[in-house]
DNA sequence: ACGAGAACCTGTTTGC
DNA sequence: TGCAAACAGGTTCTCG
């Protein structure tokens, strides 16, 4: 799922619902995720609040008052749902974490591929955990620019499709996102990573950081029942130019191409043949 | 060190 | 309708 866009949107959901709020009760009800949960998970958490709410690469930071961080990532299917204030319905069968908050909200989170985790890290041990040590730049700080990328991508002879995926060069890039910023930049997903210099790794920059961009302002892709923090449907779907749109004519003006899906390192990439060089 | 592919797990869609 | 195969937004390990 989710990649930076549907990230960012959920920190965003989460950061109008729970911020400056104390879990008065949380509840592990399985604890096998990616990284299995630690032992007094749901205890160490009850009673804390959450003073900050940040985002790095796909993870969710809830920055809580016992100098603790708790991290999330949601994997492919991870969703965080927030429940209105007061209100308990019924839980999904993959709802493996329940947080309680004094404000009557509450979160949980479902996972049905558990590709998803949750872990506490104490804040200062945060930067060099393994989790987050070999992170490329956020593509949405200032300083990733085109220079920024050549550097990242010199010398790397793969695709560079796949270089995008790679969290060690640049973060929060997924594969709908990937592809979606290769079409807009005009590149190749073929074309040898390291051969993207000067203005063309000008043009894909630009390119990330516009795609990323819209896609928070509509609120992430939505697929399927995937739903943001707040409930609400993402749309950036309907705005897609390549991705799951195998056949289509492509949306370039001018161009006669007809977008074309092809597997790279076992995913799909979709993308023009005829204006991406 | 690098790059490609498989593995992790479950659910949904597609094709016969 | 039934069944099997293919596929799904990520990360990490293994192998050559």
């Amino acid at each position: 799922m989710p990649e930076l866009p549907e990230v960012e949107t959920v920190r965003r959901g989460l950061e109008a619902r729970i911020l400056g709020a104390r879990v008065a009760r949380a509840e592990a009800r399985r604890t096998d995720l990616r990284i299995p949960l630690q032992r007094g998970f749901a205890r160490r958490l009850a009673g804390r609040r959450v003073e900050r709410i940040e985002r790095r690469a796909k993870y969710l930071l809830l920055r809580l008052d016992d100098g603790h961080c708790l991290v999330v990532h949601l994997g492919m299917s991870g969703r965080l749902i927030v429940g209105e204030p007061g209100e308990d319905g019924a839980l999904a069968k993959h709802a493996h974490v329940i947080l309680r908050f004094d404000n009557g909200r509450r979160v949980v989170f479902e996972d049905h591929r558990r590709f998803g985790l949750m872990t506490l890290i104490p804040n200062d041990a945060l930067k060099s955990h393994a989790l987050f040590r070999h992170l490329g730049p956020e593509p949405l700080d200032d300083r990733f620019d085109g220079p920024a990328l050549a550097r990242l991508l010199a010398g790397r002879r793969t695709p560079l499709k796949a270089a995008l995926l790679d969290q060690t060069r640049v973060v929060g890039v997924g594969n709908i996102y990937a592809s979606e910023a290769l079409h807009r930049a005009g590149l190749s997903p073929k074309r040898p990573a390291r051969t993207v210099t000067g203005p063309r790794a000008a043009r894909l920059a630009e390119a990330i950081r516009a795609t990323l961009a819209d896609a928070i302002a509509a609120g992430g892709s939505s697929l399927r029942d995937y739903v943001q923090a707040s409930g609400e449907l993402g749309y950036f779907q309907h705005a897609w130019r390549v991705y799951d749109r195998e056949g289509e004519a492509c949306p370039t003006t001018g161009c006669a191409g007809r977008i074309r899906r092809l597997v790279q390192s076992n995913r799909s990439t979709f993308h023009c043949p005829v204006c991406q060089r």
